[in-house]
DNA sequence: CAAATACCCTACTAAGTTTATAGAGTGTAT
DNA sequence: ATACACTCTATAAACTTAGTAGGGTATTTG
């Protein structure tokens, strides 16, 4: 399951992205809309920000605003930032790879390709799930 | 990420299903082959056959053995039994259904259908990945 | 039946992770 | 100067995971 750093985080850039245009956010403005604690938010957005993603404002007029594009932000690194490896086995990673301390033979343990196969189906699927796609989606469900 | 008891479940059915046709194993057995923790794995088997994957017998000559066969066991199922769900998210889940409780509005969830994509591919690779199949997969790569 | 065998069950503990909270510090605008 | 708002460090409560302890119960064998 996505721990709540995770959730909040992908809830708070949504708000961020769909409130572009009004320039920086106060954090007590994110949390009050999304029931988020301010001060576990301030981590999180923090965190956000020493990975590039957002940006900051301090002093009267400041707050948080995203950088990158929400077509280049997408769930896989947002997952990865806050809960580490995507994958169920350390030894099916890209990044963060370490052999199974339970494994006696990697080259031959049986379960490491379909483990492999869900690790790569779930990263390109949300790879693909990018902050644009998923307003676009909200936006057209409101609609109906 | 799996927890060990999952894996050593994994680690342990494979065992048993290896040594099939020689009857009831002792925990025993199983512990020190896959170097788990004697008491753990006693509680993970309990499981297994309170599940219905397994078997067993008290007293001398006794031990645990397959109920289903190899090709009815499936990786889906041993890691609902030991670590729960299998989504990220609990709204997109069949059998452990719960509402996200950050989530607002959970029609209008942006969010939801790529996790529930992932969820699906997820369950679809690890439900073909069966014990028959695991077993087969190491088989060839030690032939070679 | 008795004794050995081996699974069954309940309770507990230690360690680690998650989810926060508190409070002082730092930079910025007016 | 001062209010504002992000930044940083430390700490704590709750929960989960991994493992331990010890007795209970059923079965086989002599």
């Amino acid at each position: 399951m996505l721990s709540k750093k995770a959730k909040y985080a992908i809830h708070a850039l949504i708000f961020l992205a769909k409130h572009q245009e009004q320039g920086p956010i106060l954090i007590s403005t994110i949390a009050e809309s999304e029931r988020i604690p301010h001060k576990f938010l301030e981590a999180i957005l923090l965190d956000l920000k020493k990975d590039g993603t957002l940006g900051s404002k301090k002093g009267k007029g400041g707050g948080y605003y995203l950088i990158k594009k929400p077509s280049q932000v997408n769930m896989a690194d947002v997952m990865r930032l806050f809960d580490g490896a995507i994958a169920f086995l350390p030894c099916v990673t890209h990044r963060y790879y370490e052999r199974c301390e339970e494994c006696k033979d990697e080259e031959t343990c049986g379960i490491r390709d379909a483990f492999l196969q869900v690790r790569n189906a779930t990263v390109e699927i949300l790879k693909a799930s990018t902050l644009e796609k998923v307003i676009a989606r909200e936006n057209r469900l409101l609609e109906k």
